[in-house]
DNA sequence: TTGAAAGCGATACCAA
DNA sequence: TTGGTATCGCTTTCAA
């Protein structure tokens, strides 16, 4: 019975039948419905709910040439996607702000490393109206073959050279939350400073490192004190057991993400050091993991939702017809203090 | 430049010019080429190549029939979906073993209840070829809806009611998650044993429950210790602390998923009282959140990538013309003891 | 305001 | 093995 027959499904054709018009009135009529008389508008209506006829999509992006779906590129490969809270919460920004509209979101996930290249054929394709793009790593190879895409899109999260490489973004104001916890740390008499800094080829990370350093330096405390991870748990509790062997006299760490921070607590905690007594460490993200850690993350809080929200709303600008506005939207963060420093 | 000017794309007649031969033959070439000399392969293959062409999806679809696209349809609010490990590690799979093929996955998240309507309506125009259907509540009007629709699907977690809905659905062993939950508290010693149950309109927790009661009976121990909760860390606060109003002298409670159970572990240390000392607390999902708590979380695993694989292979059989197999395939689930009991 | 008709870019049948 | 051609369901001129 659920078999893969469909069940025939009207088309346009036999709307125009039983409402007794032509195709192209039909069209209109359900299309806006700009110039049909009242009571065509009225028969199309009747013999739409009677057939219950949705257009076929198909049929419709073959003459309009647009698709009205968009793809949510993430170059990570799956698992780091998934497992990233802030990821995620990118994800339901996006689902969200693209309710109130027709648009469809098709999820491209990359497999492995390498996948870009099969990425970048779906969208050359013209299978999508347009892309968004996530968490991308290290050189703009990305941008540049984006751009070259004559698709419109946005990138969340900034290139790495905006420079060189001018694209529309959104971005978390990263450095300054580098500084907010640096000058959390340091207002709460915390001296010897240390961080847990995201991989050097993201520009999230490189920039949260930036704001760390310039506040510390400000403050005339050494910032060389430094190991990178890869923002998640696994890469969070390696850096974290470095930290703690190369500065075993730490008191007060920034770990550039969630995940890592909950993990440099376990990792603190199986080194028998009290948080925030001996350590006090402040976060990045402010996900549902900083309320399930003990104690709950001090953390810097960027608006993920809002960061998918506002990808959708500046593609959408594409969409309509707006030139792509070149150079980014950035997105402020702010400290939320809990308990851990 | 990276305007809505979409450079243009090359079509099959083209590529027809530049290879010499018809239209027809390109189109048998580019589809698995059989009937097609050597040359004309190679010449096809050239011109393909040369023009950087790609089929277009809207024509394609338009004769075939087919979308070479499937939905996943999460009738929960987007805010649920993104929120949940357990959801998001079944995305994953699904994704995962998506990639394998041809299929592109389109993600139709709800957005307020009552939103299914639309998705169906989705659905049922034939834009998609099948659909996998997530975390489902309460009556099984969906189960039926999705029936009538003679689109092939696959539903995660069996319906309410599998006697008088027959769907083709994949399902952790939910029963024996509840079992195992039980046997390990009763045989550390506990015996004021409680549980946080999901929902009672979501089969997943009323298996759970079922299991739970009936271990907890055949021990000749008390099953009436039991508080609902919606399955989020909020729902899982608010029961947890009903629990402990309710039933002081608890010593062992299993609460049916882990972002309830790291909620739990943060109102029992509220309370005061010392965990696993004190009480023993059973998780279940063991997502990357039963790492993360303190201490960390003994839960019942269940497989929630390969979950979303099976759901895609059991779609792909319905897609590839077998019949849908109504009824289970139920995931095996296994406990994985860490501090917290 | 309406309808006739010309495509959009592919597939698939049929005859050669 | 090939190529000509009808066709899929819709939108969009262009005349009426």
């Amino acid at each position: 019975m659920t078999s893969g027959e469909p069940t025939h499904l009207p088309t346009l054709e036999e709307v125009a039948r039983v409402a007794g018009v032509s195709r192209a009135t039909v069209s209109r009529a359900i299309n806006g419905g700009s110039r049909v008389s009242p009571q065509a508008q009225a028969a199309v209506d009747r013999a739409v709910a009677q057939l219950g006829y949705t257009p076929n999509r198909a049929a419709r992006s073959l003459v309009t040439r647009r698709t009205d779906s968009v793809a949510l590129l993430v170059p990570e490969t799956g698992a780091r996607f998934v497992s990233d809270p802030f990821l995620t919460g990118v994800l339901q920004g996006v689902t969200t702000a693209l309710a109130g509209t027709e648009l469809q979101l098709v999820l491209l996930v990359a497999q492995h490393a390498g996948d870009t290249a099969r990425q970048l054929r779906y969208l050359r394709s013209g299978h999508v109206d347009g892309a968004l793009v996530t968490s991308h790593h290290g050189n703009d190879e990305l941008a540049l073959e984006m751009s070259r895409l004559g698709l419109p899109f946005v990138f969340g999260g900034r290139p790495f050279d905006p420079d060189s490489v001018a694209v529309p973004y959104v971005d978390a104001d990263n450095v300054n939350g580098g500084r907010l916890a640096a000058e959390h740390l340091i207002g709460t008499g915390r001296r010897r400073l240390a961080t847990v800094a995201g991989p050097a080829d993201m520009s999230a990370a490189v920039d949260r490192l930036d704001g760390w350093r310039r506040a510390l330096e400000e403050a005339g405390l050494h910032a060389d004190a430094v190991e990178h991870g890869d923002f998640t748990i696994d890469g969070g509790t390696a850096a974290m057991e470095r930290l703690l062997r190369h500065h075993p006299d730490v008191d007060g760490v920034f770990v550039a993400s969630d995940p890592m921070a909950s993990a440099a607590l376990q990792v603190l905690r199986n080194f028998g050091r009290r948080v925030p007594d001996d350590v006090a460490v402040v976060g990045f993200d402010d996900t549902m993991l900083a309320t399930t850690t003990t104690p709950p993350l001090t953390t810097v809080r960027q608006p993920a939702e809002e960061h998918g929200e506002r990808m959708v709303e500046m593609l959408l600008e594409q969409l309509a017809g707006s030139p792509p506005r070149l150079g980014g939207e950035i997105l402020p963060v702010e400290l939320i203090v809990r308990e851990s420093a």
